[in-house]
DNA sequence: ATAGAGATGGCCT
DNA sequence: GGCCATCTCTATT
């Protein structure tokens, strides 16, 4: 396993469209006392604050939980939804509250002890969705308000993406026109995304 | 292959 | 007390 170096601050500091793109191919890491885990990120999404109404922070609402992101880019915003934990990248400068939202890993180090935590062999089903990769790695919500750039929770450089194909966001039919914003991105053709949509 | 429903818990009003 | 940025299982095509 080779050493993990995480990417510079100023990675996170473009705009949320890109970096919700760029996000695709790099490498997210966890370490913990069990050992580490990390997969590629294959699919992510990106919620535009205070005028997308899919995201927690529309019309700047500010609470405990949606603090972290009105931040600078780079923090590590967890938040619970039902019984899983989801893990967003916040984003924008600072007081714009925006994230980047990832929802699906292709499996690199820790094979077995992902398949440990998510009590099952199959690798298809490992890290192919929000809830499920959180689960993978050990992300939870003692993760939030840490940065990207330092362990034990980091994004480093991987591969480069190949083909990325975008649609719209997952899960969000509450949401008024902003269901259809194409603000969902993935590695075309790739196992690992949560589901094929456009 | 797709559709529907239940589990389930924290956050917010 | 209502609302979900989900997952898994079952039933049906």
């Amino acid at each position: 396993m080779k050493p993990y170096a995480p990417l510079p601050e100023d990675f996170f500091q473009q705009p949320t469209l890109l970096l919700a793109e760029a996000l695709l191919g790099c490498l997210l890491i966890k370490e913990t006392e069990e050992g580490i885990a990390s997969g590629y990120i294959v699919e992510t999404e990106a919620y535009m604050g205070p005028e997308d109404r899919a995201a927690h922070s529309f019309g700047n609402r500010r609470t405990k939980r949606t603090e972290i992101m009105f931040n600078e880019p780079g923090f590590v915003y967890t938040y619970v939804m039902h019984t899983h934990c989801l893990v967003n990248v916040v984003s924008g400068p600072k007081e714009k509250p925006e994230a980047v939202l990832i929802r699906g890993i292709e499996p690199v180090d820790g094979l077995d002890l992902m398949k440990k935590r998510r009590k099952m062999d199959d690798l298809k089903n490992l890290t192919n969705g929000p809830g499920k990769l959180t689960k993978a790695l050990n992300i939870t919500i003692d993760d939030y308000g840490r940065r990207f750039t330092s362990p034990p929770l980091m994004i480093a450089k991987g591969i480069p993406p190949g083909k990325v194909t975008r649609g719209k966001r997952i899960g969000i039919d509450n949401s008024g026109d902003a269901r259809n914003y194409p603000w969902r991105f993935w590695i075309a053709e790739n196992p690992y995304v949560s589901r094929n949509r456009k």
